[in-house]
DNA sequence: GTCTATATATTGATAGAC
DNA sequence: GTCTATCAATATATAGAC
C-alpha cells in the first residue's frame, strides 16, 4: 500500500481506540493489530505512542470545520441557530454511541492529568478553536445581546455547557442530562435575547 | 498498627494517587509504596485494584456532606448563596492545585470509558448526591423562580457548569474559564430571580 | 493480618534482515 | 518502508511462611 496510507491508518486507528477506550487503556499492540500494521512501521513514522496521540489531536484540529462545524453552518445562516445546531451535533454523537462516547477532546483532557506540553497545547488549541467558532456566532448577533454581557465569557459558557452535559450523559448513559443542560442554556439565551435589539 | 488503619491508609493513598495521576496511570506497586503497606495486606482487604477504586468512590460519597457541603452551608442559610458557595469551593480546589486537580469524580467519569457496573453506579451516585443537594437549595427558593423553570433541570445545569468550567480550567491551567462559567451562571440566576416573588 | 518472594501477562520500544 | 523476533520494564496478582 502507498506509504502515506500506513501513517494515515495508524492515526485513524489510534483515534478510534483512544476515543473508545481512552489513551492509557489502549496498547500499542492493539493499535497495530487493528490497523494491520507492524511494529516497525509505527516506529518508522512516530517516535512512540505519545507522538501518535499528538497526531490524533492534530487530526481533530484539522477536522473541526469539515466534520463538526461546516455541516451545521451549511444548514442555516442564523448565528444563534448555528450554536444550538452544533450542540445538537453532540446530541447525535451521544445517540450514535449509546451515550458511551462523548467529546474526544474532553475525554483526553481529563484522562491525562499532567500531559506533555505538546499534548496540552493541542488540547487547548482544540478547545479554543471550537470556542472561537461559537464566539464568532455570538459576535454576529452581538447587537441582540445586552451591552453588559461579556460575549467572550459567553462562548466559554457554551463550551462549558456542552462538556458538562456530555460528561453527565456519558456517566448516566442517558441523553437526559445533556438535553436538560442544553435546554437551560437555550432558556438563558432566550432571556438575554428577550426582544430584538 | 491497628488493622483498620491499614485499610484506611490504602484507601486514602489510592484516592490521592488516582486524583493526581488518574486510575490507569497509578500502579498498585506505587500505592503500596506510598502507603507503606505490603502487597499481601492489600489483597487481604481488597479483591484487587478495582475494588480499591470502589472503596475510593464510596469514600467520596461518604465525604460529600462533611467535606464539600457542610463547610459552605454552615456559613450561610441563603439557598442561592449556598449554591455559589459550593462552586466557590471548587474554585479554591483549583487554586490549591494550580488548576491541575479538578473534580475527582468528573476525572474518573471521563477516564473510565466503560467502567464496571459497580464503579459506574458509584459515579452516578456521587453526581446525583451532589445534584440533589443543589436541587434542595433551588427548591427552597422555588418561589423566587419563574413557574415555568424546570428546577430539576436547573440543578443538572449547575453541575454541568461546574464540571465544564473545571475541565477548561484544568486544560488551560487557568482559573479564567471556570470564573467565566460561574459568572455566566450567576448572570442567568440573576435574570431568573429578577425580582422577589 | 503481615511479610517476602515470585508468578504471569502485558507494556512500550528496538534490532536487524529484507 | 516493512518485516519478524525480541528486549527490558512494569503491570496486577498470588503463594506460603510467620
Amino acid at each position: 500500500m502507498p506509504a502515506t496510507q500506513t501513517r494515515q491508518r495508524l492515526v485513524e486507528t489510534a483515534r478510534d481506540l483512544f476515543y473508545r477506550q481512552g489513551y492509557a487503556r489502549t496498547g500499542v499492540a492493539q493499535i497495530l493489530k487493528q490497523a494491520g500494521v507492524n511494529s516497525g512501521s509505527l516506529y518508522h513514522y512516530f517516535g512512540g505512542k505519545q507522538d501518535l496521540l499528538v497526531a490524533v489531536l492534530e487530526h481533530y484540529r484539522e477536522n473541526l470545520w469539515p466534520e463538526v462545524l461546516d455541516p451545521v453552518f451549511d444548514r442555516t445562516d442564523e448565528p444563534i441557530e448555528r450554536i444550538f445546531g452544533v450542540l445538537d451535533g453532540y446530541r447525535n454523537m451521544l445517540l450514535l454511541t449509546g451515550c458511551g462516547g462523548g467529546c474526544p477532546i474532553g475525554n483526553l483532557a481529563l484522562e491525562l492529568a499532567d500531559p506533555d506540553p505538546r499534548v496540552r497545547a493541542l488540547l487547548v488549541e482544540n478547545f479554543e478553536n471550537w470556542r472561537k467558532a461559537i464566539g464568532a456566532c455570538i459576535d454576529q448577533a452581538a447587537h441582540r445581546f445586552p451591552a453588559e454581557i461579556d460575549t467572550d465569557a459567553l462562548s466559554t459558557f457554551v463550551l462549558t455547557a456542552m462538556e458538562g452535559g456530555v460528561m453527565q450523559a456519558r456517566t448516566h448513559r442517558s441523553l437526559a442530562p445533556f438535553e436538560a443542560s442544553v435546554a437551560m442554556l437555550r432558556d438563558y439565551f432566550d432571556r438575554l435575547l428577550v426582544r430584538d435589539r
